[in-house]
RNA sequence: GGGGGUUUAGCUCAGCUGGGAGAGCAUCUGCCUUACAAGCAGAGGGUCACAGGUUCGAGCCCUGUAGUCCCCACCA
């Protein structure tokens, strides 16, 4: 046994048990005689990133589970690892090459590359150094990343399965296009947000006519791609126009009108310009007409330079240009204000810009089936359940994925091209030869989007395409996902989609979604804001208990939360509590007391009240835990811990540690180091450090607290009586303390407790935690008493009379009396109205019934007592 | 335009399958009682957003209304 440092200061030993762990191997699966396997992968982090608050909690979570199941026996894997995060990664780069006037161009792709490896070398494994300040007990040796040659070949094989069954293609399609970030995105990238902005509302003159068409529309410089309008074939207003020739302004080049049911004729003028190239709803209707695609954007947002007067512009400048050119050409009519709602860029905010463009597609449908049932039939749950209607509704109505990213750093796309025949091979190989002229092909340039290897994850990493890979075999499918509800559609369904597809069975049972965490005004935490607490520097100032403490408590799954200082230290002064209590104990021993057992023989009351508690406790937290209400279980721990334990218990047992060599000391003794030894067990997997320091100073059966057996429900602790008398106890004690109180009676005045009950024997050995905890000078137990001069305090079991004459005043003590009988009768008339309700009675469970008697018995008690108490005043 | 969350003490939030409203922080009072002032003992404070409904009984279930937050959606 070694003493504990007097003041608590995590700093001292977070970092030193954390390496210890590592440095024994406790992270890594242990396979115990007939253990089942838990496994969980972490969401990998982008190696750009910076631990912040999200990536705390995530992975408190998930310590949490992990450490639960650890000791609840299992083999158990926590899989790390982290993200390439190409396009995050890539803009980081270029933008750190911009400042040095490199561009990408200049470097080339090879040099690129190795500049970008440099730099994952340099900082990727950054964030997993700031996870171990945390506690996080993940096998680091099994790390991976998502650029690794494991997970590389696990996205050719998968790029070449599906080309095979037809499920990926190239083709010609709308796209959401990043001027900024120069590269396809997917739809699930793009974000909509509110602007402000105009309709434009302009007219087309008919050829060799004098009319025109009017129609309206909210990007003016794609009338330069315009190669048609479009009214509803229904629409009798435009009958006489539909195949006639428009004059399409500015540019005079002539465009047809034609009819499709995709115009809808009451809105607007019901006339639609047609701009296949830049609008998907036009690109369909494009299809269906066989209409030109005209691209009049290049890829930075530019004009083309087939419009000369506009060429070079940005589209922005462009649109102004254009709409001063219409006005001057008298085509524009009015100009209205509204707001539209604008995609954009979810990683640089840049507004979208749709654009035909030859991509790479994933056929989503025939993957998305299986996907919706697994959810559906209940084979994968969320928690909470909610979160499965989002993904349904995602998955019931998803497009094509647009795979395909004009980027360099990531998994280059498997196909390579013939530059003489136009032969295309797909192929894991890194080089191909034509087939049909045998010259040596090209490779697509573009690369993969970074979500398509994070859908493989759960399985890539554990050694797929390898079927017989060992922890493929053990670990997979995985148990539990956690996660954030902000990636359920970028990330989640993705892995439910790929491990179904490629291996034929849903990568993990559970996913457990957790909200944002919100600063203390409710905003998200970001960069920009500059509200973003750092869970680093609060490991510095609080230790990484309290934080973690902080962020399961007071958390139900799905919810955001909000943080704030003040709660990081409530939670450091709970470890705080905790470390003291565990000195004091320590102080208190001179005996080897077993943690594993206790000798029910010789537990005083309050010991085998303290037990029962602790054994209930067990079970809830086991319970909750099970459930994912984690915040629950620890909240329980919290109040069991310095509630129970360290206000009632510790205090009510201080006399017997007083004593030497006694059997009531040595009782005392090993209830203390029992219940504490056991409750942070229970406590461990919340806060890992604190408990285990305190776990090894104390007498204990094995290495670490982390790999020892969570606590179990035992039958023969429970103690329904020491429950009940107990808390007759308790309740005399709190009774006296608030008259005391009440009365301003200063503590250092001791008084003689005379207790009046029938059950004179409950109180025969009590008189310490009276005179300890109720400022008593000594108790007298009496069957009856109706001094004078007296306080009078009515409890359930008994009548308290404290002799305090000289501050005693009758009257008032007669009104407080009353008062409190009138309280009484309120709730004897409540529960008789309730029994005298036959419909109560009659349909009511027996229990609640039953409760309810009970209770009008005790209050009828109580009512005479305090009768009987202001009688005889 | 759909869908969902949320609304409980001054603040931040718990409240599990319906059976007498809880915690932390803050406030007030009294205590340095030798584990802990990062503490101890007390106190005050709530029409559980509003309106209906179901039920013997509703913070909890149903309907509607309002505030607030989020997700999804191609209306030019």
């Amino acid at each position: 046994m070694k003493e504990l440092e007097k003041k608590y200061n995590p700093a001292e030993f977070e970092e030193r048990l954390y390496s210890e762990w590592d440095s024994k191997g406790y992270f890594a699966p242990k396979a115990k005689e007939g253990s089942e396997a838990f496994s969980i992968v972490m969401p990998p982090p982008n190696i750009t990133g910076q631990l912040h608050m999200g990536h705390a909690l995530d992975n408190t979570l998930q310590d949490i589970l992990v450490r639960y199941k650890r000791m609840c026996g299992y083999e158990t894997l926590w899989l790390p690892g982290t993200d390439h995060a190409s396009i995050a990664t890539e803009a980081k780069i270029v933008e750190a090459m911009r400042k040095e006037g490199i561009s990408k161009e200049d470097l080339g792709r090879e040099g690129f590359l190795e500049r970008a490896w440099d730099w994952n070398n340099t900082y990727g494994g950054r964030i997993c150094e700031q996870l171990k300040k945390l506690g996080s007990s993940c096998d680091w040796s099994k790390r991976r990343f998502t650029l690794d040659d494991g997970c590389s070949e696990a996205v050719k094989e998968v790029f070449v399965r599906l080309y095979n069954e037809g499920l990926i293609y190239r083709g010609t399609r709308i796209i959401n296009w990043c001027p900024h970030c120069k590269t396809s995105i997917s739809d699930a990238e793009v974000e909509y947000k509110d602007m402000d902005g105009h309709f434009w509302h302009i007219r087309y003159p008919v050829k060799d006519s004098d009319e025109f068409v009017y129609l309206a529309t909210t990007r003016p410089e794609t009338l330069l791609g315009d190669t048609a309008v479009a009214v509803n074939p229904k629409d009798e207003r435009y009958a006489h126009l539909i195949g006639k020739t428009l004059i399409l302004p500015l540019v005079n080049r002539e465009i047809p009108v034609v009819a499709d049911e995709y115009v809808e004729m009451d809105f607007g003028t019901g006339v639609v310009k047609i701009t296949p190239a830049h609008d998907p709803n036009d690109f369909e209707v494009g299809m269906r007409h066989n209409l030109p695609l005209e691209n009049m954007l290049t890829d930075d947002a530019k004009v083309t330079e087939n419009y000369p007067k506009y060429a070079g512009m940005d589209r922005y400048e462009a649109r102004k240009a254009i709409v001063k050119d219409l006005e001057e050409g008298g085509f524009l009519v009015r100009i209205e204000d509204i707001k539209h709602n604008v995609g954009t860029c979810y990683r640089c905010g840049t507004t979208i810009e749709p654009r035909a463009s030859l991509q790479w597609f994933v056929s989503m449908k025939p993957l998305a089936k299986p996907a919706i049932d697994a959810v559906k039939d209940g084979d994968i749950r969320f928690i909470p359940d909610r979160f499965s209607k989002n993904y349904l509704h995602w998955m019931e109505n998803i497009r094509d994925w647009c795979i395909s990213r004009q980027l360099w750093w990531g998994h280059r796309i498997p196909a390579f091209y013939c530059d003489d025949c136009g032969e295309l091979v797909v192929t894991k190989d890194s080089t191909a030869v034509c087939s049909k002229c045998g010259k040596e092909m090209r490779q697509d340039p573009d690369t993969l989007d970074t979500w398509f290897s994070s859908a493989l994850w759960p399985f890539s990493t554990m050694g797929w395409p390898d079927e017989n890979a060992p922890d493929l075999k053990r670990f997979y499918p995985t148990n539990t996902l956690v996660t954030g509800y902000d990636i359920i559609t970028f990330w989640v369904s993705r892995m439910i989609f790929s491990g179904l597809a490629h291996t034929g069975e849903k990568p993990f049972t559970d996913v457990f979604i957790h909200g944002l965490v919100r600063d203390a005004l409710g905003r998200k935490m970001s960069k920009s804001l500059g509200n973003g607490i750092d869970p680093l520097e609060v490991i510095k100032t609080y230790g990484a208990d309290a934080l973690r403490f902080t962020l399961a408590t007071g958390n139900s799954p799905g919810n955001d939360m909000r943080i704030s200082d003040e709660r990081f230290e409530a939670s450091r002064n709970f470890a705080n509590k905790i470390w003291n209590a565990a000195r004091f104990v320590m102080m208190n021993l001179d005996k080897d007391c077993d943690t594993d057992n206790i000798d029910v023989s010789t537990l005083a009351e309050e010991d085998k009240w303290v037990i029962s508690l602790y054994n209930r406790l067990v079970g809830e937290v086991r319970d909750n835990i099970d459930r994912y209400e984690l915040g629950i279980a620890v909240s329980k721990l919290y109040d069991f811990i310095w509630d129970v334990f360290c206000d009632w218990y510790i205090e009510l047992v201080k006399p017997r540690l007083a004593e030497k060599d006694t059997k009531s000391n040595l009782a005392a003794q090993c209830t203390l180091t029992y219940v504490l030894s056991n409750t942070l067990k229970l406590l461990h997997p919340f806060m890992p450090f604190i408990t285990e320091e305190i776990w090894l100073s104390l007498p204990h059966n094995g290495e670490s607290i982390m790999i020892s057996d969570y606590p179990e429900v035992k039958e023969e602790l429970n103690f329904p009586s020491a429950e009940r008398n107990m808390d007759i106890m308790l309740t005399a004690i709190r009774a006296i303390r608030n008259r005391r109180a009440e009365m301003n009676v200063p503590p250092k005045r001791l008084a003689n407790v005379i207790i009046a009950t029938a059950e004179k024997e409950l109180f025969a050995d009590k008189e310490p935690f009276f005179t300890r905890l109720a400022s008593a000078s000594g108790i007298t137990v009496v069957d009856k008493c109706d001094d004078e001069g007296t306080v009078r305090i009515v409890t359930n079991a008994c009548e308290i009379f404290l002799p305090l004459a000289d501050i005693v005043d009758t009257e008032a003590e007669r009104e407080r009396l009353t008062k409190e009988l009138a309280n009484v009768e309120n709730e004897i008339k409540r529960a008789e109205g309730k029994l005298g309700n036959a419909e109560f009675v009659a349909k009511a469970p027996e229990k609640v019934v039953n409760a309810e008697k009970e209770k009008l018995a005790k209050f009828k008690e109580l009512a005479d007592k305090l009768r009987a108490s202001i009688e005889s005043l």
